[in-house]
RNA sequence: GGGAGCUUAGCUCAGUCGGUUCAGAGCAGCUGCCUUACAAGCAGCGGGUCAGCGGUUCGAAUCCGUUAGCUCCCA
């Protein structure tokens, strides 16, 4: 069969794929072999594949593959998370573009009814792109943190930790998005430099005759002043110590506020005087705590200005829109002292990108305290190991300053909180609540706690709130082994999981509470690693993104050049830890590799077979080409081993491109090739196709599909002799002094080549070289193999030892050895001795210094043995060169 | 403001325990080749004050201090 010079991958991969999964490679069950277990951080279900997804599963698929091939029972758990807040924004508009509804005119039931179809429909399209990028999940197991059984762990916990006292429900401070109306954590809050102006303001002093007796307060939020309880300076100020204890006014309304001093207040900022609007400003909530100060909550869930604002003009309007409207108010009544433009960090809504206000709210939250122990000692000491291991650092911090997890949203998508109130209490000042997995539970709850046996399910209502999605999917990797219902089972032999692969800001949402989770519902860590990739951006180092059209459409990209190109891509510019700048140039050189790949199988399979070599000098020839490939391959693996072991993934892929690109076909092959139509002997073949084969399973969890489909060309392979599931190759210990050997030989070669460049001497024209005779040149070419191999690829119709130098000859040397070209031209004289002198000053100097050393008493004591051993060897290898250098220099006389 | 990290070739990055002829790789670049697997290729080559300064050490890209620049996280 012909085989077209250029790889195509199309095809390759849809095919193998298909066959991969008929032939449940994929799917994982408990046995007796050790487990490799990875969870997917699972995509959002309204997600589409991006280059970050890509970066992320392309490093999981091979984690994965290289366990399977390992011998390990492999297991990735794909799945999505229904990711609350995304996904409602989305349906929403759905059903405001395609069915003409909005959100207010559904019932909570009709609205979950249209999120499921919108679900169906559009949801989990990433999963069917992973399988373009040759993702080896086990896609039977695919969950969904709603799924029925997923959604009672998420109750069941609530539930248990609400039982434990680890969840409670209380007035605090929350981040709220006015847009969507939910509560907010502190990590979906973006905070940016912004333009914005400090007004300031000056409070009369109540009762003085003079108004222009009073404070000034410096603040963005002149809107607010309405919401005030105090004015708080600094205890030490002496600007305002004769205020503290008085009243001044709030301007407009003359309402009275005391003035009080705190150490909290900075003097410098401002003017050194801070009003304190408790209901507005996190931390004048708590400074209104300390003094046990009223809350006036002036603006409603939408962002407007409400009644218990008793400045009548600004009631109803947005807090933007208040904000104009007052400047001309305080201007009139000559409160407003100045305006100033100010920098400072706003707070917005990732997902609406409103700005964030703070507000006091009724809402649950998880105790982080109780939990919080286990998961740092265990991050701590290593029980968990993260790469780069610095991001432990990060972690800490997290960790030491955590505060309550605010778990309660104000919306439909999601679990919804297992909490029943009295209908009859207002909302919002609920006296009593029942926790339970069911209304009927609860309702016999509501019964003993309130000693009212004839209530009925009509008198009970239910907590509006669904869950933050991290409170489903910190459960992740327990849940989806089922491990809360069945803790004996699957969950037994799969957990904990061997590696989490992650990016950086998703440590505290995700992985922090994984941990808690972990410990606290199993008993143990959820994961062993957890490796953070770096985030995917462009070769100007910007973020990639949708807005910026900056970003590649990574289905476009592997339909262009394959999925193993794409791979090859990512991985290459992904240093571990490090961002990954991304650049197509990188694909295209995956692409070549795969040409690369498919030409040597072409060359392999062009050759025509004989029984025996042609002669002895070829077999001997052939033979040292194999055990040097041999011997390289193993030191290769050893390389490898390590950099798998250590996470670095990008270094063990450019190892094996290098040992391919260039042991493989640019040296071996070349040493093996049969003349110009002449077959090659039966058993260099064999050991051809098996080192080949080799290769293609070392290779295959980088690039599965062309090293399955080179696996197959290279041999009819019995039913399930697959290159996906092959033992890897073991690493074993090299014969380095051979491969030393080789690796001198092929220096020796690229000198010729050089010598040919330099004269303009064809590649195909046969030269003479001598080595000189030496004791050291004769036990470096004892082997017949190497002589021949030499000749073959420097071109030499000759390779012999000399006393003499030949004439017309030029000089070099490869370690302690010299060689001698015959080249039918003038040497220039003059220019060789110039040369061979340089050399030599190099020589000279290198001797010396390490003469420094060894003459060196202290170094010579307190080095190592072997160091000191290696530094007597390099000076006697160097004034070996000396003495030759010396004796050319001589002859040219 | 607090913390973490980074700075090595034109670009992106390795460099393990301080010690091998240690200053590396890939890409880019330059020179010559359409040589019978591959021009998506082959052969060869040139690139670096390891950010600056100081210290420890027999020995520093590597450890310590310091300065500068950059990045990220938290407030």
């Amino acid at each position: 069969m012909e085989l077209s010079t250029r790889y195509a991958p199309a095809e390759v991969e849809d095919k193998w794929y298909a066959y991969w999964e008929n032939k449940g490679y994929f799917r994982s069950t408990p046995d007796e072999r050790e487990p490799f277990t990875i969870v997917i951080p699972p995509p959002n279900v309204t997600g589409v594949l991006h280059m970050g997804h890509m970066l992320n599963n392309t490093i999981q698929d091979i984690l994965i593959r290289k366990a399977r091939l390992d011998g390990k029972n492999a297991c990735w758990v794909p799945g999505t998370d229904h990711a609350s807040i995304a996904t409602e924004a989305k349906v929403v508009r759905w059903l405001r573009e395609e069915k003409n509804l909005r959100k207010a005119d559904l019932t909570r039931d009709e609205f979950m009814e249209y999120a499921y179809q919108w679900k169906d429909k559009y949801g989990g399209i990433i999963l069917s792109q992973l399988r373009k990028l040759g993702a080896s999940c086990d896609w039977e197991r695919t969950a969904f943190t709603m799924d029925k059984g997923y959604y009672n762990d998420v109750i069941r916990v609530f539930i248990d930790l609400y039982n434990k006292g680890k969840l409670y429900r209380g007035l605090r401070m929350v981040n709220w998005d006015p847009v969507a109306k939910t509560v907010l954590s502190n990590e979906e809050v973006l905070h940016k430099e912004e333009q914005s102006q400090l007004f300031y303001i000056r409070y009369a002093l109540e009762g003085a005759e003079n108004p222009d007796n009073g404070i000034v307060i410096a603040t963005q939020r002149p809107e607010t002043i309405f919401a005030d309880v105090a004015v708080c300076v600094n205890p030490n100020d002496p600007r305002y110590k004769d205020f503290v204890g008085k009243n001044v006014l709030i301007p407009l309304i003359n309402r009275p506020i005391p003035v009080i001093a705190d150490d909290y207040v900075d003097v410098e900022f401002g003017t050194g005087a801070l009003k304190i609007t408790p209901a507005h400003d996190p931390n004048d909530y708590e400074i209104g705590q300390r003094y046990q100060l009223e809350i006036i909550d002036t603006i409603d869930d939408d962002g407007r200005i409400n009644a218990l604002c008793t400045y009548q003009p600004l009631v109803g309007l947005d807090r933007f829109d208040a904000r104009k409207q007052i400047r001309p108010a305080l201007e009139e009544a000559g409160n407003l002292v100045k305006v100033e433009d100010y920098q400072t960090n706003i707070g917005r809504s990732e997902r609406t990108n409103a700005v964030v206000e703070p507000k006091l709210s009724l809402q649950w939250f998880v105790k982080m305290t109780d939990l919080r122990e286990p998961a740092v000692k265990s991050v701590e000491e290593r029980d968990i190991r993260f790469y780069p291991d610095s991001m432990k650092n990060m972690y800490r911090s997290w960790m030491d300053g955590l505060r309550d997890w605010c778990v309660s949203r104000q919306l439909w998508w999601g679990h919804r909180i297992p909490a029943w109130y009295l209908a009859a209490d207002p909302r919002g000042k609920e006296s009593a609540v029942f926790v339970a997995d069911s209304e009927e539970k609860a309702l016999e709850i509501a019964r003993i706690q309130t000693g009212n046996p004839n209530l009925n399910l009509q008198d009970l209502r239910q907590d509006e709130d669904v869950l933050d999605t991290w409170a489903s999917s910190w459960l992740w990797p327990i849940s989806v082994f089922d491990g809360f219902n069945q803790p004996d089972g699957e969950i037994k032999y799969y957990y904990p999981t061997n590696v989490l692969v992650t990016a950086p800001e998703i440590i505290f949402f995700w992985v922090a509470r994984m941990i808690m989770a972990g410990y606290e519902y199993k008993g143990e860590k959820p994961f062993s690693h957890v490796y953070f990739t770096g985030i995917v951006r462009d070769h100007l180092r910007r973020k990639m993104s949708k807005s910026l059209g900056n970003s590649p459409d990574p289905l476009v990209i592997i339909a262009e050049h394959g999925a193993d190109a794409v791979r090859y891509g990512m991985l290459s510019c992904a240093a571990a830890g490090n961002d990954v700048l991304f650049d197509m140039k990188m694909v295209e050189n995956g692409r070549n590799f795969t040409n690369k790949l498919w030409n040597a199988l072409r060359l392999v399979r062009g050759w025509d077979l004989a029984e025996e070599a042609e002669n002895e000098s070829v077999a001997a020839c052939n033979a040292l080409a194999i055990q040097w490939m041999r011997e390289k391959f193993k030191q290769i693996l050893t390389s490898l081993e390590q950099d798998f072991n250590t996470f670095h993934l990008s270094e063990a892929m450019m190892s094996l491109y290098g040992f391919i690109w260039d042991d493989f076909c640019s040296w071996y092959l070349e040493m093996i090739k049969p003349g110009f139509e002449k077959p090659i002997d039966r058993a260099t073949y064999e050991a051809t196709l098996n080192l080949f084969g080799d290769l293609m399973v070392a290779l295959h969890p980088f690039l599965p599909f062309i090293t399955e489909e080179i696996w197959h060309q290279l041999r009819v392979r019995a039913e399930g002799e697959d290159c996906m599931v092959q033992p890897y190759p073991k690493a074993e210990s090299a014969d380095e002094s051979f491969i030393f050997k080789v690796e001198k030989a092929k220096e020796v070669i690229a000198k010729v080549r050089e010598l040919r460049n330099q004269y303009q001497i064809k590649p195909r024209e046969a030269l003479n070289m001598q080595v000189q005779d030496t004791p050291a040149a004769q036990a470096m070419y004892e082997s017949e193999g190497l002589v021949a191999m030499i000749r073959k690829l420097a071109v030499l119709s000759d390779f012999t030892f000399t006393r003499e130098e030949a004439p017309n000859s030029k000089s070099f040397l490869v370690g302690t050895e010299q060689y001698f070209v015959e080249l039918n031209l003038q040497i220039d004289v003059e220019a060789e001795r110039k040369k061979i002198n340089e050399e030599l000053v190099y020589q000279q100097g290198f001797v010396k210094s390490i003469e420094g050393k060894l003459s060196n008493e202290r170094f010579v004591a307190g080095a190592p043995a072997a160091v000191v051993d290696n530094e007597r060897k390099k000076l006697a290898d160097g004034l070996a060169r000396i003495q030759i250098l010396k004796e050319q220099l001589e002859k040219l006389q």
